[in-house]
DNA sequence: CCGAGTGTGTACTAAATAGGACACATGACA
DNA sequence: TGTCATGTGTCCTATTTAGTACACACTCGG
C-alpha cells in the first residue's frame, strides 16, 4: 500500500525535473504550508492534510482532485453534500454499484449525462 | 433548519408513548451513551454524536442509519470506502446526478439492480 | 413520605486533527 | 569560500471531537 506522501513526492519530482520552481520549498510555499510539513507528509510522518490543503496540493501538482483526495482517505465535501441530501437514494445506488465493473458505472454516467429526464 | 437532536427527541417520545422502555436514560444505555450526553445531544446542545453512536442510536429508534447520519451532518464509511475505490468514476456519476429528479435516480438504481452485466 | 426513575446543568478530559516555528546539515555554484 | 536553496529533525500548539462523571431538581406511584 503506497501511501498518500510516496505519490506526492513521485509526482512532484516528476515536475521538479523539468521545472525548478517544484522543489519542496516553493511548492509548499505556493500551497500555503510549511516546508518542514510538506516534507513530513511526502514521507508519511504525519498523516495526509486536510481536505483543502489535499485539493490545492492535487491543482498545484496538475492532478484530479477526487483521486488525491481518495488516496488521503477522504470524500470531496460537495460530494458527501449530494449524497446527504438524499440519503436512501444515492446510498442504493451506491450499495448497487459496489460491485459493478468500471464499464457499467460509465454507461451509467454516459446514460445519465444523455438523459432525456 | 430543525436539528439533528430535534428528530430524536421527537422520534424517541413517539415510541416512549406506547413503550415506556423509551425513556432517555434506558435508551441512552442501550446505545451505550451517558443519559446526560443524550439529553444535550436532543436539544442541540452539542455537535451530533459520531458515526458509530447514531448507527446504533438510528437502529434503537427504528430509523435508516444513513437518513440519520445525513441528519448528522455525516456520510456512512462504507459508501465512503466505495467511493473512495473508485473516485473519478464515482465523483462524475454523483455529481451528474446532483441536479436529477428522484425518479430518474430510482430508475437508474432499478436499471442497475436488474442489470445484465 | 419516600424511593425510584426522569431529564438536565456543570465541569472535566483523552485523543485526534492540522498544522507552525525554527534550527540544522548538505550540496551546488559563482 | 561564502552564500543560497534544499530537505529534514525537533518541539510546540490551538481547535475539534466525542464523549464521561456527578450532582441536582422534579415527579409519580405505593
Amino acid at each position: 500500500m503506497t501511501h498518500f506522501g510516496a505519490v506526492v513526492r513521485n509526482r512532484r519530482e516528476r515536475m521538479h525535473l523539468e521545472d525548478r520552481r517544484f522543489s519542496l520549498r516553493q511548492v509548499a510555499q505556493r500551497v500555503g504550508i510549511e516546508p518542514a510539513y510538506l516534507s513530513k507528509i511526502e514521507r508519511g510522518d504525519v498523516a495526509p492534510p486536510s481536505e483543502a490543503t489535499t485539493i490545492r496540493l492535487a491543482r498545484e501538482l496538475g492532478e484530479d482532485p477526487d483521486v488525491f483526495l481518495a488516496m488521503a482517505g477522504k470524500v470531496s465535501s460537495d460530494l458527501q453534500e449530494i449524497v446527504r441530501k438524499r440519503p436512501r437514494l444515492f446510498a442504493d445506488l451506491i450499495r448497487q454499484l459496489k460491485a459493478a465493473p468500471d464499464d457499467a458505472i460509465l454507461r451509467v454516467v454516459r446514460e445519465v449525462r444523455d438523459g432525456d429526464w
